[in-house]
RNA sequence: GGCUUCAUAGCUCAGUUGGUAGAGCAGAGGACUGAAAAUCCUCGUGUCAGUGGUUCGAUUCCACUUGAAGCCA
């Protein structure tokens, strides 16, 4: 039997995906799923870019909003979540489009790579951390070495989260990172993802996400922040997000406003540049030009399906 | 107008007792399997403001020019 098509479109921040997608959608009767590690949490809806109402134009869209700040959320979940969605979509009949900016979510799914079904270990973590600081990250790191030396060659001494993965893996399965990646890639991948990506000559993408930033300052970022600290009272990662912990550090007088702009604007530009480096390493990506005219990029899409 | 100080990487500045120079930041490239908007790695040639002079050799010393800052009138 043939593979239902699923059509994937990525890129840097601010690249325009959102339009493209809702344009497309409408052209193909298809449904929007997001894979944005952001854009998945409530009331944080200025800082992430979230599309409003008005701009999904009656496009459903899923996997927006849909976790508490204050819930802890991984790839894993998202995987399990996201193919749920995209079946539930295709028994409708209809095409499912995945769109984000989080290179580590779209490729559980277009790699289709398993995850064990394990809880999150906070005590543990919490031990771990404790160490590093005590006793150093190098002990740490030996430890690992120890546990799974084909991993860690690929791992810096100083990359505190992947050698505390490690240790957290064996942890908890006792089974090595390498053993567990291996068998996460077992399993055939149930759909024929097309994948996409925006791109921008440098400078006119920077200017993009300069002024982007500029916005959502004016739509009320600070505000929107101040709610979100009232509302909740621990985040585990949803104060990662870009715009979210530096408005937290202005208030907490660390820096000025200005200073706090710029230091989002900046921060923001390195991330479109990883994102630019994850997308890629994905040689069947077809790269379309986000300078081009809206329609044009939509009939290149149109032909392949 | 006079005096003083300064002019070195995109920015802020080191430095060379005369043998053509290096940090931080910015920027670029890369890695990435349960925190990923996170985390981590690598990368520094630039008329040393301009023009002359001294010298085997000047970014360094001298003169002039230009520009900036400060002080005095």
């Amino acid at each position: 039997m043939q593979k239902s098509k699923v059509i994937v479109i990525c890129g840097p921040t601010a690249s325009g995906k959102t339009a493209l997608s809702i344009e497309l959608a409408k052209k193909i009767n298809g449904e929007i799923v997001s894979s944005d590690s952001m854009q998945i949490y409530k009331d944080m809806d200025i800082g992430t870019a979230k599309p409003t109402v008005e701009e999904m134009q009656g496009i459903k869209h899923y996997l927006i909003g849909y976790v508490s700040p204050e819930e802890r959320y991984s790839v894993a979940d998202y995987k399990k979540d996201a193919k749920k969605v995209i079946k539930e979509i295709l028994g409708k009949g209809k095409m499912p489009i995945i769109v984000g900016g989080t290179g580590l979510y779209i490729d559980s799914l277009i790699y289709e790579i398993e995850y064990q079904d394990i809880k999150f270990d906070e005590k543990y973590r919490k031990e771990l951390e404790q160490e590093a600081e005590e006793k150093g990250l190098e002990e740490l790191y030996k430890r690992a070495k120890q546990i799974d030396e084909k991993a860690i060659e690929k791992i810096s001494p100083t990359d505190k989260k992947r050698i505390l993965r490690v240790l957290e893996i064996y942890h908890a399965t006792g089974k090595t990172k390498t053993e567990q990646e291996m068998e996460s890639r077992k399993k055939e991948v149930e759909f024929d993802y097309q994948v996409y990506a925006l791109n921008w000559d440098r400078e006119k993408l920077y200017d993009r996400i300069n002024k982007r930033v500029d916005i959502m300052i004016e739509q009320g970022l600070i505000q929107e922040v101040e709610q979100i600290l009232k509302k909740y009272d621990k985040f585990p990662t949803a104060m990662q997000g870009l715009g979210y912990k530096e408005v937290v550090d202005y208030l907490n007088g660390k820096y000025t406003k200005e200073e706090m702009i710029e230091k989002i604007k900046m921060e923001t530009r390195r991330y479109a540049k990883r994102q630019l480096t994850w997308f890629r390493k994905n040689k069947q990506t077809k790269w379309l030009n986000a300078e081009d005219d809206l329609q044009k990029n939509i009939n290149i899409i149109l032909k392949d399906i």
